[in-house]
DNA sequence: GGCACAAATCGAATCGATTCGATTCGATCC
DNA sequence: GGATCGAATCGAATCGATTCGATTTGTGCC
């Protein structure tokens, strides 16, 4: 009868009459042991009912758990709803899954409770996706810790890895059709600057407060070909506020509303698309509008948006990648990945170059 | 000069001049330590780089990680897609964050390697959602392990905590809605009862051979209401099966088409509407169209989908809260959750009884 | 001044494995 | 028959903390 106390690798080893190195060589599979040996540490295991090596043990003795922490922006449920993010996780999956490596989501910017969490809990690297912003706490954090760590279209920071993507050239290759088709009055929907619930025409100081490097790319790609023009801040990247800030520009008379919206993501562009409808406006005879981000949105059809498509599941994967080169003591190369416009139905000549 | 091995407790612990104990109990916050003490060894610590205890060290002590296991269904790819399971996630993560846990995603049902990561990875519990099936291996691992487990909609298992909602009464009653409004040819479309890939009209040997008990709960309560109907098995829960299975049940001769379609959730339920409208079929005219879930489906405004709604947050935070009870040691409830129906714009008359 | 008591700190055991270098034991070779 | 070699196994150190009971120090009281 197995003792009351949890059975350990030594307990199994005395049963089997082995020693414990020799027990735990052959839980871990080594050749270096006989098969026979091997059989028998497994019955005592049986008999003894040790479901194997403790995890917690062995990750101490290696320094490797087996586990990388993701960080996605805001809230954890936002990011669900992101499906450009969930490409993103996917991509990342599928790249550390083969290797036994679990992901641990973890909600970014977030408040004091999730950092003591980063604190208790083991990691072995960390992916920033998309939400890191400059200087957050929880990446000095890692930092300290000596965590390997990979950005991915985070802030840029000496000596960690940076995965990206051409947003500003994508967004002005999408801003150049536009302006091919006669727009000259467009307006942007910017993804947060901050995570204050801000939501609103961005101002100057309000842009120099901003904590986003993906925000100011995209929005520089607008201005690259249209100069400044207004900027509608959404409180946070969901299709609702998408809708807000769509009522809130087009919701004008007609000789001052926009002719062109360009989004920031996807998920805002359908919001607008939805205000528009609310508005009774026509897309795109009425009025243009554009995404970023070129995930499937199933629901839209028979729709296409106009967008710049990023790939964001391999920018999962090259992130997945560079943590395992990160985990083996190889030093990642930055990645700079490319996007590519896809013109849709959403987008059409302007309205007044076609009276004119 | 820090030395160039990486700093310890028991470093940190003699820079200041204490014992390790004392600074540990420092670093925990212990009030029984003076204010002046715990400042000598923070001070150490900072002159030494140290970032406090290392995770892995405290977690094999105290035989706690901080980590929940939480098992999705299929692929995590399918269960991002799938707001049910986003809600569901949802929360679970806002129970357990602010307890300083993390959430540790792993595909169920998944094959080899998911196993070894399983067996390696440092768990305090794990949430079994939607997606066990009846002996599952991964399952029956965590038992052997002795891993707190808690099930959600999944097999019902000896010892195991189970949250379960009533889905039998709630597909039952909106069985009942259909069958006042007149249909008396309807068909259903389940989620899949193996992970194999299969889809197609469901045979006895194949219900037979059927892994989840969801699925038959939902056909139990259409069975109560018309009997067996003709059930469509899809090969995973997302919209494109969905429509796969609304082609084939939608576009045969109107006299033998089904009046209404149930099936067992909301994106199945988006596919064969989208079947129905790339068929010409009017909804809820030609045919009356039903799901499960009720999660917000922003896309398909303004329809509105009839519905089972289901509680998915409140079903994660009792998941959650089920996992904290046993983390302390408590044994946990079995828990049945209330649905309840709600008539959208997707169901009306059956077109025969209004010819009647 | 001595005693009791509380507060602060310390020592040592413990959590449960992994791993490296050393040791044993046959078998092979000359 | 003894030296050599390889395979299998073993011992002991180590990973880096936490925690409990014991010890020291300081304070209040009679």
């Amino acid at each position: 009868m197995p003792s009351h106390t949890r059975p350990t690798l030594a307990s199994v080893a005395a049963l089997a009459g082995v020693s414990p190195s020799t027990a735990s060589l052959a839980f871990a599979g080594s050749s270096r042991v006989t098969a026979e040996t091997r059989q028998r540490v497994f019955t005592a295991a049986q008999e003894l009912g040790y479901a194997g090596p403790d995890p917690l043990a062995a990750s101490l003795r290696r320094r490797r758990t087996g586990v990388v922490g993701t960080f996605v922006g805001e809230r954890l449920l936002y990011a669900f709803r992101d499906p450009e993010a969930i490409q993103l996780l996917d991509g990342i999956t599928e790249v550390l899954s083969p290797h036994g490596v679990g992901l641990l989501l973890l909600a970014g910017d977030a408040g004091r409770p999730a950092q003591e969490q980063l604190a208790r809990i083991p990691l072995d690297a960390a992916i920033f996706a998309t939400c890191g912003m400059a200087g957050d706490p929880a990446l000095a954090l890692l930092q300290r810790r000596a965590v390997p760590v990979v950005v991915v279209e985070g802030p840029v920071m000496e000596g960690l890895p940076l995965i990206d993507i051409d947003d500003r050239r994508g967004t002005a290759e999408l801003a150049g059709h536009l302006r091919d088709l006669g727009h000259r009055r467009v307006a942007t929907v910017t993804m947060p600057l901050r995570l204050d619930g801000t939501r609103g025409l961005v101002s100057a100081e309000r842009e120099a407060a901003g904590m986003y490097r993906v925000v100011f790319k995209r929005l520089a790609g607008v201005t690259d070909v249209f100069g400044k023009v207004p900027a509608f801040e959404v409180a946070s990247n969901v299709v609702d506020e998408g809708a807000r800030a769509g009522h809130a520009l087009l919701d004008v008379p007609a000789d001052r509303r926009p002719t062109a919206v360009l989004a920031q993501s996807d998920l805002l562009a359908a919001g607008v698309l939805r205000a528009a409808a609310e508005l009774g406006l026509r897309v795109p005879e009425d009025v243009s509008v554009a995404g970023f981000d070129g995930a499937d949105l199933p629901w839209l059809r028979p729709t296409v948006l106009s967008t710049v498509v990023q790939p964001s599941d391999e920018k999962g994967r090259t992130a997945a990648r560079a943590v395992l080169d990160l985990l083996a003591g190889r030093q990642p190369t930055d990645v700079t990945l490319p996007v590519w416009m896809r013109v849709g139905t959403t987008t059409g000549p302007a309205p007044d170059s076609v009276q004119a």
